[in-house]
DNA sequence: TTGTACGCGTTATCAT
DNA sequence: ATGATAACGCGTACAA
């Protein structure tokens, strides 16, 4: 279905008996024009309501005020925060975003990437999939000088902006609240290694257990493909069920520390006393669930206008200062709530 | 910061000794193209890294393959969810989504709908705010034949197509649900009336009440601006507080019904047995909480996926067929859990 | 202060 | 089967 041609400058231009050019110009202040022209022309832009084509404008100037955003899931409330920075800080500018979600499959990652590149987005936000192994389906936005901010899952090798949370403290950090609870026989819910977060995690896990002359036992670290609530389910019951269980679990993300609590409840486990469970990202769900989830807050909507204002930084900026890599570590918070707190509950 | 001119289909042209012309048919596989230049070309393309320029193309065909969408905040379990579902279906015919929120606030909303019509979307797909109370800022599509999706919260005087639930009914079987619990003396949840959802939720609790033969008391009815917690939680205190409490609650969300959960425990009564309380939208908080909250489930996702149809449809359509007005009703689905259930807690 | 002319990358139309 | 040309709407160098 043909669209209706649109009325533009030259139609204004016209009906004004002006060029084409001095509405254009009028329509942005240009300082060449008299104050009168502006504002005739304005009003009669308002009048006819017109209204610029973006498209044009942006093709004419090599240069979209578009910003691509990929993440794995919107669906989710790390991704839907994260956006919602993005969108925030660049609209305020305005800029617009363009979204797709990878679903963490490896293809759709590389397609949506293609299809941003096409778009000619002026800058792209992406957090890597479960999936991604290497990130050369991101070299041709950096081959024409379009910035790329990689946020919370990144990539080891690749030059760019980076905005995440220092994992391996917070990771850490957490583990060691569970030993100072009194836990000594902790389990891990770990998440895939070839991606940062999840890497960090295990690491400062395992660092925390070593710094305070604890065993590192691999059988209580579980790794976990998607860490889905039937996963941590699944896992849960299974360390449960051995002859020497954990007394506490440092999980990867909320969903597996919820469903590891909805579990150990089932299994007529006290919480914290007999195992303390300790989450990662506050999800809304954390604060919910009973006995509430200690867990790592996550400042997603924070990183989402870091993201953006990186972007904008480099588009923004005169030619000369090239440098396109700068990593921004994020603090998180430990968040302690009754899954981990047996000060209270002696 | 001024990007490097991009590899083109002249520079293909140049290199092959073709024409652009060919050179852009051969890239669709034009059928009066031969084989044999169809593959040069496109090894060609390939080996040189050639990406088209959609904003080109669109200029061009005076039509963008990007669908806009407006919700009030990503950051929402609804929002994000249907927002996934329309990226899912977009995507996978090839169309990008252009997205912004309007945070609730009527001044954003305008402002996000000309960024988006300044985009030249080939659709839009939106979710009105709190404050909006009319919707002349979309007559611009309607007047260059550019489909408007209207979903969830949508007007009730503007010739779009529309994706709802039958929110009357859902709260209508809600409300008959606490009856049959037992429940005589039930408060209900407002959100704002000059909203279609809130305003047939809070019809389809009286239409309950008065087809029972339960007196419809208005002081149970606690009308509020955003329906948060915080607003959950007061409203619950005071209507705890009178001499006539309620003994059960219908919300109009889940975030006031856990929210009431929440409090009614903090205050030692039992639920469901002293009061039952209901929610709507199923968001994931709601089967975490406990007693795990009964509720409405709203198909976020398929509604989505459903807007985008309705665009696409629209779109490829040939002449002819103008229709731009079609209401699709989706079926919500009462969700029992322990929060309404007396059956279980004799 | 305003106007003219061209090009951004693509595609549709009309030729050849 | 392929090529030449114009046009989409805008912005800017250059001219007046």
């Amino acid at each position: 279905m043909k669209k209706k041609k649109s009325f533009t400058i030259y139609d204004l231009a016209r009906k004004l008996n002006y060029s084409p050019s001095t509405i254009s110009r009028a329509l942005k202040n240009h300082h060449s024009i008299s104050e009168k022209t502006i504002e005739i022309v304005k009003k009669a832009a308002e009048e006819e309501g017109y209204r610029p084509n973006i498209l044009a404008a942006s093709l004419r100037n090599n240069q979209s005020k578009t910003i691509g955003v990929l993440v794995t899931r919107i669906n989710r409330p790390f991704s839907s925060s994260l956006i919602s920075g993005i969108e925030n800080a660049a609209s305020k500018e305005g800029y617009n975003i363009l979204i797709s979600q990878s679903n963490d499959l490896y293809k759709n990652e590389v397609a949506s990437v293609k299809a941003l590149f096409d778009s000619r987005v002026c800058g792209i936000i992406a957090t890597l999939g479960m999936e991604t192994e290497n990130v050369k389906h991101f070299d041709q936005f950096a081959k024409i000088g379009v910035p790329v901010v990689f946020v919370d899952r990144v990539p080891a090798d690749f030059e760019s902006y980076t905005v995440v949370i220092d994992n391996y403290t917070a990771a850490f950090n957490a583990t060691n609240h569970l030993i100072e609870q009194g836990c000594t026989r902790i389990a891990h819910f770990a998440g895939a290694q070839h991606l940062n977060v999840y890497r960090g995690r295990k690491k400062g896990y395992v660092d925390a257990l070593i710094k305070n002359g604890l065993a590192v036992d691999d059988s209580l670290i579980i790794t976990m493909k998607s860490l889905s609530a039937e996963e941590g389910e699944a896992a849960t019951e299974q360390l449960m069920q051995t002859a020497n269980p954990p007394d506490g679990i440092f999980c990867s993300n909320d969903t597996t520390a919820v469903s590891a609590i909805l579990t150990l409840k089932k299994l007529g486990v006290k919480i914290p006393e007999e195992v303390a469970v300790i989450g990662f990202n506050d999800d809304p769900i954390a604060s919910i669930v009973e006995p509430a989830l200690s867990t790592v807050s996550h400042p997603a909507q924070e990183m989402g206008e870091l993201c953006t204002r990186r972007i904008l930084q480099h588009v923004l900026k005169k030619e000369g200062t090239p440098k396109i890599e700068e990593r921004s570590v994020l603090d998180t918070h430990l968040i302690i709530r009754a899954s981990s707190n047996r000060k209270n509950n002696p």
